[in-house]
DNA sequence: TCAATAGTGTCTTTCAGACACTATCTC
DNA sequence: GAGATAGTGTCTGAAAGACACTATTGA
């Protein structure tokens, strides 16, 4: 049985069977201020030259989808994993026969968020086999940018995913360090959900059921000092709705 | 440009740049009573000879992984798909270099969802070339078989993801027919969520704001006449939440 | 002192959950 | 009539949203 397979792939896999190329895509989100940023490629070649691309890469022989998105994160960006708290994971996989003009090529789409102090973004090192990487406010490019393959159905699908996601779970923490106030919180929020319509006081109570409090406090320039807080449950219940839209 | 890239993929692609044969697996989601189903075949050949696995098959050449579980759905089950009302969507991408130990396999998961009037299951033709297929109680398969591959992992996530989509949506209505009585999508949320601990008054309050109500009655043996509804808002807000496990 | 910010108090409204109750059907 | 079911009424508690208010900081 497995040898019949084997042969039959060898045989006449490009035919019956098509194998197809498979790569990851990259939504790589993090936070300054209250402004959503991604990590976005500028293409040098064709096709789509000079439009923006998401980063990403093959997926090697021995590695799952996972497992190549972490190294492309690492690669592409050329950021250290090791000093930079990043979450990685699946969001869809994009199929569509002509979707890459050149060859058939199949991409897993990953969803990465790094964390950062909510201030300064990572560095992005252009590396030396790509185009130079940068960070780009999303909503903005969404709104003014052309890009290039499909990518801006991913992008939007990481968006969206991204936006939902934090309605019920702390997943917002993830782009921020491991301990934080809850001002910097309320901004991923409002970064992610690009709206400034979250009172500050029903945040915190809302929040506080599923953090834990260290019982430092942080002084931050203007205001009343604020307390440090942890993550303790990854889940919000009941959900915090999302604001409707801006009209 | 796109020369270069086509020649590197005929001259490297097996070594450098691996292909892989792309695949699509199958969660068919069917409700009998408060019972939650789905499509099964029994393994005739090694690997996992006996075990039962998820319908499944190669995605073609000129098809995205969409159609392609479409034209499975349509093939493994023997199912019309002009007479049943189906959904289907992707659900997750499995890419474990070791998942299928015959060959690199990668699979893109989907879930679908058949209605039924909720007492019939629609008939599956064995069809000519796979397994007999046989619908089998999801909660039952889970307690008691082995799965093969990976199967195991796709038919967990496929419930986990039914189980909260209707919790913010009518999805659950995708396992019915077009017009349905309260205590039909109850008995839905039911099976869905393994539990029968909804009150109807409470369910029918929530429900009736996103329904539509057709005005007319559907007699059901014992009890009340209850009224015919179609699906007005695909999303309930604010989302009904699942009751906690039992204990 | 003043402005800015963190966090609490309070009131209203919405809504889930529990459960009683009525209306309407079959047997 | 008996039993079963559909749907409404009603009460309670939880929690969101609006917003006033206090406390604590830097300038």
């Amino acid at each position: 049985m497995a040898g019949e397979e084997q042969q039959f792939l060898q045989d006449y896999a490009p035919r019956e069977y098509p194998s197809v190329a498979l790569t990851v895509d990259l939504v790589v989100f993090a936070v300054t201020g209250s402004t959503l940023q991604a990590a976005f490629v500028r293409r040098g070649g064709h096709p789509f030259k000079g439009s923006l691309a998401l980063p990403g890469g093959f997926v090697g022989p021995n590695e799952d989808a996972l497992t190549a998105a972490w190294r492309e994160l690492e690669e592409e960006t050329g950021l250290d994993l090791g000093a930079h708290r990043a979450h990685v994971e699946q969001l869809a996989t994009y199929s569509s026969p002509k979707r890459d003009p050149r060859m058939r090529v199949v991409s897993v789409a990953h969803l990465a968020l790094l964390a950062t102090d909510g201030r300064t973004l990572p560095a992005l090192d252009p590396g030396t086999d790509s185009a130079a990487a940068q960070w780009l406010p999303v909503y903005e490019v969404l709104a003014q940018e052309t890009l290039a393959f499909d990518h801006r159905e991913i992008l939007t699908a990481a968006l969206e995913r991204l936006a939902g996601k934090i309605e019920y779970t702390l997943a917002a923490a993830r782009l921020l360090p491991g301990e934080f106030a809850l001002y910097q919180l309320r901004r991923v929020y409002q970064a992610v959900w690009n709206t400034d319509k979250l009172d500050a006081g029903n945040f915190t109570r809302k929040m506080t059921g599923a953090l834990h409090d260290t019982g430092r406090k942080v002084a931050r320039g203007k205001g009343a000092p604020a307390a440090v807080f942890t993550v303790r449950d990854e889940y919000l219940s009941p959900p915090m709705i999302r604001p409707a839209a801006e009209s």
